[in-house]
DNA sequence: GGGACGGTTCGGCGGGCGCCGAAACGTCGC
DNA sequence: GCGACGTTTCGGCGCCCGCCGAACCGTCCC
């Protein structure tokens, strides 16, 4: 596949949303898709198709659904890098912010596009607080953790980001361990910074923060409320916060 | 901008080529890219205005040429991503490799598409030993400065690639400098590994990767050949990789 | 000044592709 | 078994866009 190829996978504003709403790194169906692009569910059908050939999705069919996810890490930060290129991306909700006037019956104006199960203010404040971006953690909590790694001195940014003595141990401590490869080169990298569409700062990105990521929610830090991306944190995750990174209750 | 959009402009084979081709860090000018893409003229001008718009290229005009380039090594960043995400990415000379029959004349198959001033096999030896790639330096001369600055611990891998110490001090020792808000988040992170095409394996990149080529043009240790993005290492040269950082005279 | 040359603008053409609706298929639940 | 539902396949439509050639403009050089 040539360069040209894998970009025109993602040209399509259709598709690029689909791309967008998975960045939640939830597996969504293809239904749910078509109904938040705002398209007929044999388009969607075929962008999936596409996408999937194209190695960026992942597929998982189960019963009469067809479960469909970014195909990995590497795509999420590809979409991330690409993302964070385009200087105005879209409205402050994060609503890619289609062209105007490209198909008649495709403005997304008038009414939500797709409503799903929480009102449509309610989970954005939600989302604004707490939430997933792809596998680790975004918003008002993720920037939060982000800014007391590095004041613990668990992450440096000296050189470019990274993990030092001090976040291994810190790790250890915790029981959580990293993926054996991670940080090599060719591999994902330990630590990366990841743009914070409603922070408008950097978040923890990378190996260290999926796995914040994933142990938060193993240990019922965080959890997830409706079916989107939001999360809750729990008292158990405020206790963790405060004992582990000397992070406060957390602005509400 | 949309992610949607970005993506457009480099969905196109012609644009890509474009891209591609300014991968080596030089400024083209709007014919010889139409020859190298091969397509008319007037096809380049449009897509070169394009790309500009889009910001992904810079121009400068001179006298009755048009000077294009990168508009800056986050773009340069941008496309390696991209290509370092098709699996079989083009042949093995780094043509992009078409797609066949898209249209009438268009096809690269007899002759080559865009003679340049060195013959085509000559180049392609002279840019596998030494070459550009963007900013910073490639091909056989590229890996083994990479794996030298490794070996002798100026850079180091562990927790993803950056510059030690040691390597601080060696670039104070040479009378170089980093520009100064390099490796700060948002900023150019100091070392980048960079897949090489011709060698499959990494070589360096980043501002540290930059800097050095940059200096290495400067002291006249390696010189442009011929008017593409090969290098040749000169005897100044050969005699500070030698006592810079233990390189023996260079694999022909 | 005049010719050569690089680049641009404009019309026009053709193909690709994204869209939909209708029909069909498979699964699930009653 | 039957209807509901999620999904897919297929035809058909219309737009977008990449392509070219011709004409034009500005620069360079003799």
């Amino acid at each position: 596949m040539s360069l040209a190829r894998l970009a025109a996978l993602l040209a399509d504003p259709t598709r690029a949303a689909f791309c967008t709403a998975l960045l939640d790194g939830r597996a969504w169906t293809a239904g749910e898709l078509a109904r938040h692009a705002g398209v007929a569910p044999s388009t969607a059908s075929e962008h999936l198709s596409r996408l999937i050939d194209g190695g960026l999705l992942a597929e998982e069919r189960q019963g009469r659904h067809r479960y469909v996810r970014l195909a990995g890490p590497e795509v999420a930060t590809l979409i991330e890098d690409l993302s964070a290129f385009t200087p105005l991306s879209g409205t402050p909700d994060g609503t890619p912010g289609r062209t105007p006037g490209r198909t008649p019956g495709r403005t997304p104006a008038a009414g939500s596009p797709a409503p799903r199960s929480l009102r449509e203010s309610t989970r954005l404040s939600a989302e604004a607080r707490a939430r997933t971006c792809y596998d680790h953690l975004a918003g008002r909590l993720g920037v939060t953790v982000g800014d007391a790694v590095l004041a613990r001195g668990l992450v440096t940014e000296e050189d470019g980001p990274a993990l030092t003595a001090l976040g291994r141990a810190w790790l250890t401590d915790l029981g959580a361990e990293l993926p054996p490869r991670a940080g090599r080169p060719g591999a994902r990298p330990v630590v990366r910074t990841c743009l914070d569409w409603t922070e408008r700062r950097n978040h923890l990105g990378g190996a260290f923060g999926a796995l914040l990521c994933r142990t938060a929610l193993d240990r019922n830090w965080v959890e997830r409320i409706g079916s989107g991306r939001a999360l809750r944190v729990t008292p158990d995750g405020e206790r963790a916060l405060r004992e582990l990174l000397g992070v406060e209750p957390l602005p509400a």
